[in-house]
DNA sequence: TATTGTTATACTCTATAACTATA
DNA sequence: TATAGTTATAGAGTATAACAATA
C-alpha cells in the first residue's frame, strides 16, 4: 500500500511493465470470459480468422507458443465447436485451422468488448499517446528477434 | 515468423504489453542469474535495501504478492545470506527485514547491471519516451487499484 | 532423415485454506 | 478475536523429450 517508498524500482521498465500487464489482464480476461475465452485463446481466434487455413506450428510460431501447450488450447476450441481442423489435403501430416460460423460470431462479439476493454485501460491516455505505447513496446518486443541475427552489437541475451 | 499476417492483434495493448514484458523478462532474468537473482528476488531486495526494518507483510503489500509465496522467496535470500531476518522486539509475531553487508554489496552490482539492461531494452526510444513509457504504465497500473474505490465511473473488473 | 501433430511430464508462478505463535 | 508468518497444496502457464503418421 505504501506507494511512495518503493521509488528505486519504479525508473525501471521490467518492474513498471510487469505491474501494468498484471492489471490488463485482469481486466481482459474478466472481459474475456464472457464469452468463455482468455487472452491467448481470443489471439488464436483473432489469427485464424485472419489467416483461414493456415496450420497449427504456424499459428504456434505467430503467437510464440510451444506447439505441444498449442494443442490443448485448439483442443479447448474445438470442443467448444469455435474452430475446424480440416486435414490438409496435400499434406496429411498437417491440420487447416478455420473458424466456425460459431467462432466467428463469438470473435466478433469478443473484439467489440475487447475493444471497449482497451479504451477503459487507457482511458487517460490521448490517441497518440496510445500508439505511442504501443510503438515503443513493439521496438522492445523487436528487441527479442536480434536473437539468431549476426549479433555483434549490444544485443539481447539468447538464453 | 510471417509478422505481417498477424495485424488486428497488434493494435491493442494487452497483446503487444505481453510481447515485449517477455522480452524484457528474458533478458533482465539473464542478466540477475549472474548474481543469482531474479525480477522479483532483485525487487525485494531493491524495497528492503530502501525500507530497511519493514515486515513481511508490507512487502508483500508492496509488491504485490502472496504472503505465503513471500516466505520461500524470503528463504531463498536468506539462505544466499543476502537479508537478514530480525524478531520485531516490540512484536514478537513479527520480522524485521534487511539487508546483509554481502546483499547489499549483491544488490548494487545487480542495480548497475539491470541499468546496463534498461538501456539495451529502450535502445532505440529517446530519453523522453523512456520516461514516457513509464509514465504509461504507471497509469495503466493505477487503473487496477481502482477497484476498492467508489466505483461509479468506468471502472475496471474486481474480479 | 525431417516434419506435423501429439502425449506425457516437469518446472515456475500464483492463489487459497489452514495451522502456530503471538497480540 | 485478530494478525504475522508459515505450511501444504492446487491451479495456471510454459518448456522439453519422445512418439506415431506422413513427407
Amino acid at each position: 500500500m505504501s506507494d511512495e517508498r518503493d521509488i528505486g524500482l519504479r525508473k525501471f521498465c521490467g518492474y513498471n511493465i510487469k505491474r501494468a500487464f498484471n492489471v490488463i489482464q485482469l481486466d481482459l480476461n474478466a472481459t474475456l470470459a464472457e464469452y468463455g475465452l482468455r487472452l491467448v485463446t481470443w489471439s488464436a481466434l483473432s489469427v485464424i480468422d485472419e489467416n483461414s487455413g493456415l496450420r497449427q506450428s504456424q499459428l504456434a510460431d505467430i503467437l510464440s507458443i510451444e506447439r505441444p501447450n498449442l494443442v490443448v488450447l485448439l483442443d479447448e476450441l474445438e470442443r467448444a465447436d469455435l474452430i475446424n481442423r480440416d486435414r490438409d489435403t496435400s499434406d496429411r501430416r498437417a491440420y487447416c485451422l478455420s473458424l466456425t460460423d460459431v467462432g466467428r460470431e463469438v470473435y466478433r462479439s469478443a473484439l467489440a468488448a475487447v475493444e471497449a476493454h482497451e479504451d477503459r485501460i487507457t482511458e487517460g491516455l490521448s490517441l497518440e499517446e496510445r500508439q505511442s505505447l504501443i510503438s515503443m513496446l513493439r521496438k522492445i518486443e523487436a528487441k527479442g528477434k536480434a536473437r539468431g541475427d549476426a549479433d555483434g552489437n549490444g544485443s539481447i541475451s539468447k538464453a
